[in-house]
Parts: structure tokens; C-alpha cells; sequence
DNA sequence: AAGTGGTCTAGACCACCTT
DNA sequence: AGGTGGTCTAGACCACTTG
């Protein structure tokens, strides 16, 4: 009696990754072709393929036109995280949401600003300072630039009832991003603003955005104490 | 004179993104059937099904099997890291790694070890506090336990010599991974290895990863002050 | 120059979910 | 119950890259 089901994509890869984790194909060697693991599998090369493409994703493997498929000889560990807009990620805790504007002006682009944007000649563009509260406590202090060549229309929203973020997110995709996380010590405003005792140890989202070529916004969320960012899956 | 070049599903992800980003397919709306789709744009279905899964993994449209494709309402920003094998990340940025066992002994497990496992009673475990060095100086500090079940071998391993991480990231691959990055304080231990000032801030990442649902290890990895972790793209 | 992965097509059937 | 996305097949051609 033979096994009747039809082959998955899904089966093709656990059984390559099952292999790899066996070490029947160890860090650095070379797959078959996909055809010929087709042929040995009993399934159309498409299906083989469907399967290459999720190891390849994962950084399993590594493939090449010409050069073929091989294990990765120094495996990383990917992953990846959703980071959700701010009210949304406090709603989802099931905390009360409120949102205040601190500061709104139109300033001269310093040199960070600049360096985040990759530009090379200040302009003048709209920064916000907004602080996030959950739950009526302090969640995450703001501090924005926005590009109003690229988003002019942010004049016009009234930033004491939405927050830049919201609104942004809404009305401005982007078509390039740059996220950066790191560490950094409670001091002044972000001491202040998030009722932190100076010194006190905040994490750090710093995350800048383009539409084509066309920087649209940077900013720099330092959350709460205590917070963390957990990977999807 | 018409266009003779074949479409490729890149050009349909392209125009269908565009179309988002112009709101003709609006935050919550539905789009048309992958097969009107297709025939819209002289293509197959499953150029079309290339093109949306790929919007869908980038997280602009969520699709369902008798729902259709929507465009999400809620964007999230989602982005992927690497994080490499430390001697390799070292390595890559030009600087010279070394590597200092500072401690090795078996522990019972405490609750939060026990948290992060998901396990209920305590157990002894393989315990391993070393450190990272680039160019002579602390990089980073690990705090790491190694489940003996799952990973005896752990134990016959000259750890004076290379790196617990490095050792399991060859040899004992995962199926599960959790991830999770927060900031702390530099006290005690990790001040002293680090040579940071009391109380500075600093990056952590906590990996814990299982084969099956075995336990293999889980480590806390701080990061000398200044450390930055990018988004790939 | 040739081998390998990448993609496209056309058609079929399946699985899931919403109505 | 029916519509929609998910997948499989078989064959073809293309594009990259390496020997």
C-alpha cells in the first residue's frame, strides 16, 4: 500500500530542513539541483522550488543562478518583528490610550537629522514632540521630523488630536525604511517627560522613512522603562 | 507600437503597491480577484499570486481564502534582523575578536530561566557567563543556560576556547526561536565585564530557542554602550 | 559556454472561509 | 454552498554566474 497524498511544498522543505539539521547536507555543501530533488521526491521542480524559497528566506540556504544551492556555512538568527502604531499596540494590551502634543515648530535639519536622511544640506522642516500615554502613565516620548517637501499636508492636520504617527501611517506610505534599536539613559526631557529617574535605562526605536528618494519622516520613540520587543514568531 | 516585454510579477507587485499608495485600493478595501487581476494585466493567476504574496509577507495587504485581499487598515511597520554569530559580526566590521570564558557550572533552574523555557519544575542545567571582546575591548557579555537533555554533548566542549554560541549555532540547530530586545542598566556583573559606568544604558537581547519542544538554550546577550542593531532592509 | 535557479503559462483541483 | 486564494503539474524560456 502506497502513500496516496499528494506531496506538499511544505512536506519538501521540512524534509530538506530535516536533512540540513541531520547534517546529511552540512553547513557549506552543495544541494542537489532542484530538479533532480524533484525527481527523487516525486514532484513537478515548481513544487521543489516553492520549498527552496521558504528555506531560502529563513537563511537556510543560499541559492544562485549558476552556482546552485548551498547551506549556510554561518546560520543568523533572523527575525522578524511588527512594530504597530503606538494606540494600537496600547489598545491590544487592552490599556486606555491618550496621546499629547508637547511641541510643534519648524526647524533647521541638524547634522543627525541629516545623517538619518542621508541628505547633505539642512532644510527647514516640521518637528513634533508628542508623548503616548497607556493607561494614564507614560509610554513613549516622540520626537519627530517631517519632510514638507514631500509631505506639505501635514500643515494642515491638527496635531493636538492625532498623533503625527497615526496620521502618517494613514495618509504617507513610504517605499523605503530604516529601523534602528539601542539603548540609552533617561536624561532631561525623556527623563521628564516619561517620569523616569534620570540615568534609568530606555529603550530606543529610532526609525526613518522615504518615498522614492524623498525623505518623508524620522523619528525617535524611547519608550518607558520596562519595555520590550518581542520577535513574531 | 506596443510593449513587447513580458510582464513580470515584480511589475505587478510594483503597480498594485502604487495603487495602494495612491488610495485607488484604499486602506480596508477589498481588491479584485487575483483573476481579474491577471486579466487586467494580460497575465496568468499565478503571476498575480507571486505578486500579492509578496505584499502580503511585506505586511500592506492581508489575504484570505473566501475573503479576498484587503489592503490592512492598521499598517505595521515590519522589518527583518540578522543577527549574526558574534565573532562573525565582529569580524565584519574589520575588528579583531577574542572571546574569555568567565565562568562554567551546573545550576538548578530559577524562575525566570524556567519562564523563558516554559517549563515548570526547575532542572539542571549548564550555565555559561563568558564574554566577547572586539579590538581588546568588551563587546558583549552572554549569560547563557544549556538545557543537558537536549544538548549533552555541551559538556565534552573546551569552552576556554570557543564560544558556547558558537559552538550550538554549528552544531545543535533549532526549530523554535524567541527573540526579545529591551534595555537595562549596567550593574554589578555586567558593569565590571563590560567596563561601563554604573547605571549606563544598555542593549539586551534574550534568544531562546527549542528543538521540538525541547529547550536548548536561552541566552542574555548585553552589549557594550553605543550598540545598535539595523534592520536589513 | 553551459549549467542552474527564476519565472511564466494554462489548466486543474483543493482547502478554507464567509455568507 | 459557493467563491476565493493556495497549490500542483508540465513544459518552456530566460537570466545570471561561474568555470
Amino acid at each position: 500500500m502506497t502513500d496516496q497524498t499528494r506531496l506538499s511544498w511544505t512536506d519538501v522543505r521540512d524534509e530538506i530542513r530535516a536533512r540540513i539539521l541531520n547534517r546529511t547536507y552540512a553547513p557549506g555543501d552543495r544541494l542537489p539541483r532542484d530538479e533532480d530533488i524533484a525527481q527523487e521526491f516525486g514532484c513537478a521542480r515548481t513544487t521543489v522550488h516553492r520549498a527552496m524559497q521558504d528555506l531560502s528566506q529563513t537563511g537556510l540556504v543560499e541559492r544562485k543562478r549558476r552556482g546552485g544551492t548551498h547551506v549556510l556555512s554561518d546560520p543568523v538568527t533572523r527575525a522578524t518583528f511588527d512594530i504597530p502604531i503606538t494606540r494600537r499596540e496600547v489598545e491590544q494590551r487592552g490599556s486606555k490610550y491618550d496621546y499629547q502634543l508637547i511641541r510643534r515648530s519648524v526647524e533647521l535639519t541638524p547634522l543627525t537629522i541629516m545623517a538619518r536622511f542621508g541628505i547633505t544640506s539642512a532644510i527647514k522642516m516640521l518637528r513634533v514632540k508628542a508623548l503616548h500615554l497607556a493607561d494614564n502613565r507614560p509610554y513613549i516620548f516622540e520626537d519627530r521630523w517631517i519632510d514638507l517637501r514631500s509631505t506639505p499636508a501635514i500643515m494642515e492636520v491638527d496635531l493636538t488630536r492625532q498623533s503625527a504617527n497615526e496620521w502618517l501611517v494613514h495618509n504617507k506610505p513610504y517605499s523605503r525604511l530604516d529601523v534602528r534599536f539601542s539603548a540609552m539613559s533617561a536624561e532631561g526631557e525623556s527623563a521628564r517627560f516619561l517620569e523616569a529617574p534620570e540615568g534609568s535605562a530606555l529603550f530606543v526605536i529610532e526609525r526613518t522613512t522615504w518615498i522614492g528618494t524623498a525623505p518623508i519622516t524620522t523619528v525617535q520613540a524611547i519608550a518607558a522603562p520596562g519595555y520590550q520587543l518581542a520577535a513574531q514568531s
